[in-house]
DNA sequence: ATATTTAAGTGTATAATATACATTAAATGT
DNA sequence: ACATTTAATGTATATTATACACTTAAATAT
């Protein structure tokens, strides 16, 4: 096939990838950082990525780059931002596309992720990281804030069953601020897509804390009716 | 230098643009699109775009494209969304960075638009697109939808002096609903951004309606003192 | 068995914001 | 001076957001 495209200029694109994860009990928000394998920049932490290959999506190559980090599939994953400046990568020119992901840390096995380079770092203290990823992690933090208002992403970074102490908790440490309890009770439950179980949750307090789910069902008929998800509560 | 970077697989790499306008006359959102120039799809509607230089910076890119067609510079420009799939475009594998832009419709030169490939669609009229186009047009609508609620971007589709009537047309044609004119009036003024002039704007009514003007310092400390612009009114 | 401790769970009053809605004002042409 | 046309304006009500403190349940210690 003739083609018009060859005479063009290529250019490599590399996905980068933001994966947030939550501490339960130590209630802080978590990134996923490696250090880096080849040059330039050998042995510098930086996020998590890898190169798109000629036959693979963009998305198929963030979902791939975090698989063989943490042998997860079906994870949240959504596109950030195209880094497109010539010279944001000192090793050649790189148009890197960002992503992130909310994982459910104790879905990760502990022995893989003791023996690969990966490690958890504290949103509020990262290490210095290579070229622009700290900008890349802002502005995915930024938006992981926007996208936990007014969607139910936060159970993505929760097990299964967790107490609303638990998902207020989430919020605090992502919105990182304090949130009036009453207030924010108040709102979860009036929107009815948390189903209270008969569970309780006894390790933090002698008279427990309810367990909850998240109902995906729910969640569509609220949709359906015309609502709209919000937890930016004061 | 040896490279790493250098056995890798590289990808051609393009810029699409939304281009919006608004025709303050009949009060319609518009889109810019041109027909191909080359193969495949020579002749179709396409959005007007590029391939990124190697170096060229993404943005960069995006704003060249725009300013070959249509000498405006300085334009209200912002990346939409990467779209990544192999088979995306039909004449081999091409990442897109969709962008959206705003322009003031009355700064064009009404010359070159006529002797240009390029053409203004109502976005409630749109063609037949190649590819995925559609689709990139119908997100970056959405994103205009949501930037505009809580940006002052709708005055980049207007000129410097414009009515509240304009104003609350441009809204109406974007949100494609109607507003309650007392409400979006009260908003609109209760923040403060807008400058009343002396002059009357007389072609569309006996009576005449002021002009204003969008004050962008005004702007500055609104945010700075804390204040988020919100035109979501109904 | 009773008291103490600890975190979970709950309601209401007030403030702020959003909405619905109809008349008057200004200018022109007849 | 009257008719026509579009611009401009205010208020009452409903909804939503916020601030705030005590009671409950269960385990543990006395």
């Amino acid at each position: 096939m003739t083609n018009y495209y060859e005479v063009l200029d290529k250019n490599l694109v590399a996905v980068d990838c933001v994966i947030f994860g939550y501490d339960i009990s130590d209630k802080e928000l978590k990134l996923l950082l490696v250090k880096r394998k080849f040059e330039p920049e050998y042995g510098k932490w930086t996020l998590p990525g890898g190169f798109v290959k000629k036959d693979e999506g963009v998305l198929e190559a963030a979902c791939r780059v975090l698989y063989q980090l943490t042998s997860l599939k079906d994870v949240y994953m959504e596109q950030s931002y195209a880094w497109g400046d010539v010279d944001r990568d000192s090793g050649g020119r790189v148009i890197t596309i960002s992503h992130f992901a909310l994982i459910k840390t104790h879905e990760l096995d502990p022995v893989m992720i003791e023996a690969s380079v990966a490690h958890w770092r504290s949103i509020s203290r990262l290490p210095k990281l290579i070229f622009d990823h700290r900008r890349i992690i802002d502005r995915a933090y930024k938006e992981l804030i926007d996208r936990i208002k007014v969607k139910p992403v936060g159970f993505e970074l929760l097990p299964e069953k967790f107490t609303l102490v638990q998902l207020q908790d989430l919020y605090e440490a992502i919105y990182q601020r304090k949130i009036d309890k009453r207030n924010f009770r108040k709102k979860i439950i009036s929107m009815n897509l948390l189903e209270k179980m008969d569970e309780k949750e006894k390790e933090t307090s002698k008279k427990g804390a309810y367990y909850y789910r998240f109902i995906p069902s729910r969640y569509e008929d609220f949709k359906r009716q015309g609502f709209y998800f919000n937890l930016d509560v004061q």
